[in-house]
DNA sequence: GTTATTGCAAACCATTTGCAAGTGT
DNA sequence: ACACTTGCAAATGGTTTGCAATAAC
């Protein structure tokens, strides 16, 4: 898997954000700047409580307000700098989608874990079938659901996230 | 395309949902048939707010409540009745699952609409994919976005269903 | 100096839920 | 009779928004 050489990260996130931002004659704030350094901190999926937790259990004076934070998400989005993955609970999660290699996910019904995978067979056939159609792609999104390897296995279940609450 | 030979529907909704209703130790209303009924009465994509339309809109005495449409959808979708389809616009958008085949769909980021596509190749690559690492597949749910045919002729342009508003 | 942005709190809105009355088996 | 269900209205909870103060360019 030569998936590393497909980062091609010439620009930082926060340039692209910029990028962006310019031709939308809007601006890279201090609080836009944080936040796109936090969430590029780290590979993980999240959602905006988990993002919001991050901001603000610093001690610097590099706190957000969560409607910044949920504004600046949908701007990163439309940058191209962020994708949404999957609502599991009714809660968006989010990744990376700049400098990060395509990918689709596996969603498991018992612990609610996603898991990613990639395949260029399948990009190339969707590809091919719904540019057939007259259909041009930019994106898609593919979740497969089931059951993940360790919680096919009863003696060492692991626990629901939903029991956890 | 075989695809009518897929259907194979030996049993109707109705007694398919009264099956998986006993297994639960659940009762098969009234109201739980005449949703089951209205639901299947046509193929189309319908959200939570166009159903209960449909259903407050009868002039026989065969309205239901916004609620027990919730907890109906919820309990066919169990039942392997429904599935939900995408969340364009912040409400859940269900289709048949049952006696319907299997398909994926386009979502045209121009003007809203759904396009449903079948490939039996990209079900056999998935299966495979996935078992390969463990995983249980039951089912998936593949959208490509991008722009359909007709919102790529600009002269013919649709109307952006979001304009509507 | 203008115009975009932030933070707060209130508003939104699809969905869920508690409860008393009603219904299926 | 005994759950399970319904309908209503109220609650939930993630997300959005109006507005006055603040900051980017």
């Amino acid at each position: 898997m030569s998936d590393i050489a497909a980062l091609d990260k010439t620009v930082s996130p926060v340039e692209k954000f910029r990028e962006y931002l310019v031709t939308k004659g809007q601006r890279l704030t201090r609080e836009r700047e944080i936040i796109v350094e936090e969430v590029f901190s780290d590979h993980e999926h999240f959602d905006t409580d988990q993002l919001v937790d991050r901001l603000s259990g610093r001690n610097d004076k590099r706190r957000v307000s969560r409607a910044t934070v949920y504004r600046a998400l949908s701007a990163m989005d439309e940058a191209g700098l962020l994708r949404k993955v999957a609502r599991p609970n009714g809660r968006e999660v989010w990744e990376h989608d700049y400098g990060y290699p395509q990918h689709d996910h596996m969603v498991c019904s018992a612990c609610g874990e996603l898991f990613e995978f990639h395949n260029d067979e399948i990009s190339r056939l969707i590809e091919k079938i719904t540019s057939a159609q007259g259909f041009l792609r930019t994106s898609h999104r593919l979740e497969v659901y089931g059951t993940c390897e360790a919680c096919r296995r009863p003696q060492k279940r692991r626990l629901r996230k939903l029991d956890l609450i």
